[in-house]
DNA sequence: ATGAAAGCGCTAACAC
DNA sequence: GTGTTAGCGCTTTCAT
């Protein structure tokens, strides 16, 4: 069925060694140019194609690189991280295995040990966000990188959203449009943008000599029902704020039905900067969100490209963790305050 | 490093050939307990896990499934497929390569090469969205199945939702808490879903005995800003209806905003039903957003068991379409109508 | 009840 | 310039 070495060996009239050496370009080989042609054009006409399977059992590189997720269903923005591993392995002539374990931490062991007997190159082990985490062992069994997370070790080249940084850039954008009293809607998790995010906010008020107001700085759950009660806390104060920067793009969904429940209008009343840039809601709502978009498709292809020169050269670390920036993504939520 | 066959041979006394026919229970061979047990121990105490390269190679089965997604980005919700997919082939010791092919139709051809070089068992073949498609002919090659998606020749099995039944679901309920007056928020693709959620709209009015009003269906581009525009086009009306039936969850929400643009409350004064259950809109929105669920989940799983009864039991088509029903999820935005 | 040998499709020393 | 040979790690006749 499929053409095989052997097939191309065959009709050409030469060995397969020939075959191959011609085929892969092997260096250093002093091959007939008739010969060349002759072999390429059979190969052509056959159309083959080598096995990986076989080329990869002989070359101990299966051309497959596992990538675990711990949840590719949650955050749907995540999946960004794949397309860009994925186009940087397709680049590599690699492909990617994909186990998602959905929070189900029993399956992390089984998809990597899954991994380990499909020969993969290397693995990926990306979270759906900026976490601590603590890799099962057998991780290091193959070169490894970490993608929105990181040990405490550092043992892994690990990829992570810059928080604080991207946060300053954030309220900054508030702060140019003339805003001088600015809340921020903020979580309760007991992750590394929660601090981040918050450290940002300070900094970035105080670099623009704003006055940072207690009251202006509340906590609560990160999704959408939080981000309104978040809003009514500050918003129902007489010395509310005009703008507000918010944890995430879902805390500003909530802010928003929390301003139109007041009366109020987004942008022109309050404005609003999200974080994560999920399209879903920074497109879908009415304005449209100013937010921050998570390098998540950038950080894909480093994870990628970083792993395979990882495996190319091993080494040890430890690996400091790379900052990612995430851009401003600029829609119709942000307006000059008024008065 | 990794124990190989050989290793677990040589410290156990016995030939690879034995090795191999007590770690497979090849049925048949008479073979000693005390043998089967001395290799299970030994292979135990290596942690042998046999290479599946190598099995691959000889048994002609990779243990591995290509899965080729048009879209794992846009539409994020459809994930689910994939973690049915998923779980249904680590039931059977599968794994799957990913392919999204984010709408470069370029990288279908480049995908099923690469599946194909890495002899993969089978293909599934998932669109994001309900859709006929034409896959290239490549995919004639291995085993496959296609969906959220179908072709008009049938030549694979293939699973879509069931768009008209749903569609009579969704507006049964409405009929249900009371409505008589019921609107429909449409679209204008020219895609499956298009006329069918249409049609269950209108069979659903015919069999609760409603009038059918040109007025209250109106068709919009399927996302928030279109939905924004359709509702007040059928809100802004004298005789307005009750009760919305929406397309999608995307234009459910720009629906949700014209609502309130109109001073008016969702449940309360104009209740919502919508589709596909995505949750970052249907938990998102206040209050949230009953609607039909997509069955992703299960088509992701249903694709894998039957492609992998066809790898075992090749057959020829052509296949009807199955149709899976989408379930209704109540939450908060259907009431009864005033007064 | 166990093992030798061939071979899946390929690559890489090492001849000639 | 080209080919022989020996595996990569495994399964599978077929002997014994």
């Amino acid at each position: 069925m499929k053409a095989t070495l052997r097939d191309v060996a065959e009709r050409s009239g030469f060995s397969i060694t020939t075959v191959s050496h011609v085929l892969n370009d092997v260096p250093g080989k002093r091959i007939a140019p008739d010969t060349r042609e002759t072999i390429r054009r059979v190969a052509d006409e056959l159309a083959y194609r080598p096995n990986q399977l076989a080329q990869g059992l002989r070359r101990q590189r299966s051309g497959t690189i596992g990538f675990l997720a711990d949840s590719i269903l949650t955050t749907p923005h995540a999946h960004k991280v794949i397309s860009g591993a994925q186009d940087a392995a397709a680049e590599a002539g690699s492909m990617l295995l994909l186990v998602s374990t959905d929070g189900r931490p029993e399956l992390e062991e089984r998809g990597i040990t899954a991994f380990l007997d499909r020969q993969v190159d290397g693995i990926v082990y990306a979270a759906t966000y900026h976490r601590i985490v603590t890799p099962p062992p057998s991780l290091r069994a193959r070169p490894a990188v970490l993608l929105d997370a990181r040990t405490d070790a550092a043992e892994y080249p690990s990829a992570v959203p810059d928080e604080v940084g991207s946060a300053r850039t954030a309220v900054a954008e508030l702060v140019r449009a003339g805003h001088r009293r600015i809340g921020y809607l903020g979580n309760v998790d007991d992750i590394p943008a929660t601090a981040g995010r918050l450290a940002g906010y300070r900094q970035a008020l105080a670099e623009a000599g704003l006055p940072w107001q207690p009251a202006w700085e509340v906590a609560e759950a990160s999704e959408s029902t939080g981000g309104y009660r978040a809003a009514r806390a500050v918003l129902d104060r007489p010395d509310r704020p005009t703008a507000l920067f918010c944890f995430n793009d879902r805390m500003a969904l909530g802010a928003y039905f929390a301003v139109q429940d007041l009366g109020l209008a987004v942008a022109l009343d309050v404005s609003i900067i999200g974080f994560d840039d999920q399209e879903i809601i920074s497109e879908g709502v009415h304005p449209g969100l100013t937010t921050m978009r998570l390098p998540h498709y950038e950080m894909g292809q480093w994870g990628i490209r970083t792993l395979l020169s990882l495996i190319d050269a091993p080494s040890d670390g430890p690996y400091d963790p790379v900052h990612f920036d995430c851009p401003l993504v600029r829609r119709a939520s942000v307006g000059s305050p008024r008065g």
